[in-house]
DNA sequence: AGCGTGACGAACT
DNA sequence: TAGTTCGCCACGC
């Protein structure tokens, strides 16, 4: 089931992020070429592909985490990327340059 | 069909 | 540096 909106898009995007590294939303809308940065957050908190989509591995450009409508909220999210070998401290990526997947 | 909200980002004050 | 405003797209009411 294909969709026109942006949301099949990101899915596909974020599925390529490799374990130990994110990406943030803007990198995401910048390869769409789109600068609905919001639009890919609304994908991410809909994403049907729930599980086959990490979608704990997008944060914001600034580096800081973000926000997570999964269990545990944004506490949960940062767990995750601790286990994936990801430091987070105070809702901030550690080395964020070096963990961040560029597109 | 229209309005308001939101897992953002860049620019402005 | 921090707080606010605008832009962009999808979704819920």
């Amino acid at each position: 089931m294909k969709e026109n909106n942006l949301n099949e898009k990101v899915w596909q995007l974020m599925k390529k992020i490799p374990r130990g590294r994110v990406t943030t939303y803007g990198m995401i809308g910048r390869k769409l070429r789109t600068k609905a940065y919001r639009a890919v957050g609304q994908a991410c908190k809909k994403n049907p592909y729930a599980p086959h989509v990490p979608c704990h591995r997008i944060v914001e450009s600034n580096g800081k985490v973000g926000n997570y409508s999964g269990r545990g909220g944004v506490a949960r999210k940062i767990e995750l990327l601790k286990k994936e070998g990801i430091k987070v401290k105070d809702k901030r990526v550690e080395n964020f340059e070096k963990v961040l997947y560029k597109f």
